[in-house]
DNA sequence: GGGTCTTTTGTTAACGTGCACATCTCTCAG
DNA sequence: CTGAGAGATGTGCACGTTAACAAAAGACCC
């Protein structure tokens, strides 16, 4: 019978009979039973070397099939999983993606999550997630650990603003992606929107409805802690106020990011004071808005008969409220699956230095939560 | 001056002086500038040899002052990243702790992910996290990714139901947790609370105000989509419904798992066709409750007044929507600190073998969306 | 001034895997 | 029956790091 040949041959290492047995090298004892099993172990039981065990598991067909059976058996009965760090160790490649978000606490960054994940399911990637709780000092820390991984691409929320960072992301020679905003000075690869035109265009609709009182709604920067996304949006959503000639002075920043519900909630208490009252409220995110909704509700205050209001982000909850939330929508899963393409293109391709800047789609939702000033019939366009 | 004379000795090797080169092993030029360095480049630059480059990294006192700066201006100028895929190969120590989830999109899933983070930041582990959209079949999938990482620990979203995943998680020879539930026959540790006796105790919340006609709102199981604990929060609530003699025919399920605010919309126009009126609704999810709330207000049902309902999770948009609503709160964030330290217990003890189960609190959250039936004052308690 | 102890630094051999190459086995043509 | 070629399997080393051990250089004591 074949198999009892081969078996025997293996064993006794017919290839090195003249070599002397090496001297400080010890024949190693099979594993302890507590320890994992390795592509050792599983060569041991199957009898065969440890390079067949190997192509078993990655080019099964160059291995002769009742081998092939034999040592998948052994790997079945000791579980055997082969260790991914030692593997990578020779070959370089880790199958690492590193991701960096501000919190996983968002609706729309964990879609993000899960739209790379989607697009990298095709290729055997695992995702590393880092979060900066908005903290760029965090930022810097947590990039030095991933480094530490070797991923093969770095998806950071952009826009990186440490110098010790953008120097660490140059230096690990992989690509490097941005998203959620598009940085003026991008370190590489981006996907993402303008967060500036966003608050530009949010104060466009709002101006185009015919209010003149608008105030804006963010978080406060709070030392190192800042939402810097959120500010870009109010900063061109005040930008085009001063542009119509609108005073920004209905601004209102509240509180430390990231902002939620019970930040539209505080900020509405403030804000409802203020003579004369205000007509339209932009919250830099919709979860601020939800909560300045269900504030305005328990004051009696109606929308948008009393008061118009738009979010930003799309989140869920904007749609299922009363009335539904106006606001701005990106698509953070599809951003997400977009960067994950971009990055299996970048690591299939050869040599490939062309640097890709995706802009995505940005939308008004417009929903009940704003209603045009009477008379503007909300086509009053620059109305000199 | 002391410097130079090391570092000329350093350079010369001045302990290997009798040995002649091995024969295969070439020197290896210094490493190309488009590649990481390693530690071998930072040795070579220092002018020492690669175990004081690792010495000053991890314990920085048993170097000299002098060569100690001259390695980190070294490993500075480099911008040298230990590789830790390559040390952790040789320390046995990966410093991974592997997290698997549901999902992300679920504000108290992540809660558990931060939570875990803030425990675990005083040592040095990375999270790995995964999720299984629910899926027994994709959880075995992502397990063995995660097993091929060594992770020095594993916490899984309980209980765990393939006999595969099981069997690989015991072979994994580290601790396991599993969390947010607590599994009749635990694998190894476990960090959760009972959902089966959640269900129960909202039932019995819901009777004890006087009210016959409840509900129960769940996702359909699809295939291998299963949302186990929500399962077992509304068998508990069945179970307590016919203790005492109530019907479970106002029981519905709908959709695939995860549910969320549609959920609730889609499930209230079920619901409220129903004759007679249901009086009381107990949702799996604040979320699917949240949804059934505001499709109430759209159809002018007043919540409690005609209609009473609680939910479970304690999401944040409970408190905030009028009425706020009654629910079940579990403090999610404490789940995965407390998993964190009990991970750091379990990896700094010698021999551990006391398995640990932690049951953590759950409370009912009374608020306004729950009234009590007129005449009952909330206190019929088991009125035989 | 010679031994001994302490401090500092260097050398070697793994850790588990995969590639390049070497070697054996089998088939088949001539 | 032999040699070439194809197919199957094995050996050795490298990947980047660190623990254990070794060695050198001072410090100190009598």
């Amino acid at each position: 019978m074949k198999r009892a040949t081969k078996k025997k041959a293996a064993r006794t290492s017919k290839f090195a009979t003249l070599r002397p047995p090496r001297p400080g090298r010890s024949p190693r004892p099979a594993a302890a039973s507590n320890q994992r099993p390795t592509i050792r172990d599983v060569s041991v039981l199957a009898g065969v070397s440890r390079m067949t065990v190997s192509r078993v598991m990655r080019k099964p067909d160059s291995v002769l099939p009742a081998t092939r059976d034999r040592v998948n058996k052994a790997i079945s009965d000791l579980g055997y999983v082969p260790d991914r760090a030692a593997g990578s160790l020779h070959t370089r490649r880790t199958g690492f993606i590193a991701l960096m978000l501000p919190t996983l606490t968002n609706a729309n960054f964990s879609a993000v999550a899960h739209g790379l994940t989607d697009a990298l399911r095709v290729a055997d990637y695992d995702l590393l997630i880092a979060y900066t709780d908005y903290s760029n000092a965090e930022e810097e820390r947590q990039l030095r650990n991933l480094l530490a991984r070797r991923p093969e691409a770095i998806v950071v929320t952009g826009p990186v603003h440490r110098r010790e960072s953008a120097r660490m992301l140059l230096g690990a020679d992989v690509p490097v992606i941005e998203i959620a905003d598009l940085p003026s000075r991008p370190i590489d690869h981006v996907v993402g929107f303008s967060n500036y035109q966003a608050g530009r265009t949010a104060a466009r609709y709002l101006i185009e409805k015919g209010f003149t009182r608008i105030a804006a709604v963010a978080s406060a920067n709070e030392g190192d802690v800042i939402d810097h996304r959120g500010e870009e949006r109010i900063r061109g959503f005040e930008d085009e106020l001063r542009l119509s000639g609108m005073s920004t002075d209905y601004t209102v920043r509240h509180g430390k990011a990231p902002v939620s519900y019970s930040h539209g909630t505080a900020v509405a208490g403030i804000l409802l004071e203020r003579k004369p009252a205000v007509e339209a409220v932009f919250a830099v995110s919709d979860l601020s808005a939800v909560g300045f909704v269900m504030e305005c509700a328990r004051r009696g205050v109606r929308i948008p008969e009393d008061l118009s209001i738009m979010g930003f982000g799309d989140f869920e909850i904007g749609r299922e409220i009363n009335p539904p939330l106006t606001t701005i929508h990106v698509d953070f899963r599809a951003l997400g699956q977009r960067t994950g393409q971009i990055i299996l293109e970048l690591l299939s391709e050869e040599k490939s230095s062309v640097t890709r800047i995706v802009d995505v789609q940005l939308k008004v939702l417009e929903r009940a939560s704003v209603a045009a000033v009477p008379g503007t019939a909300g086509t009053r366009r620059a109305a000199t």
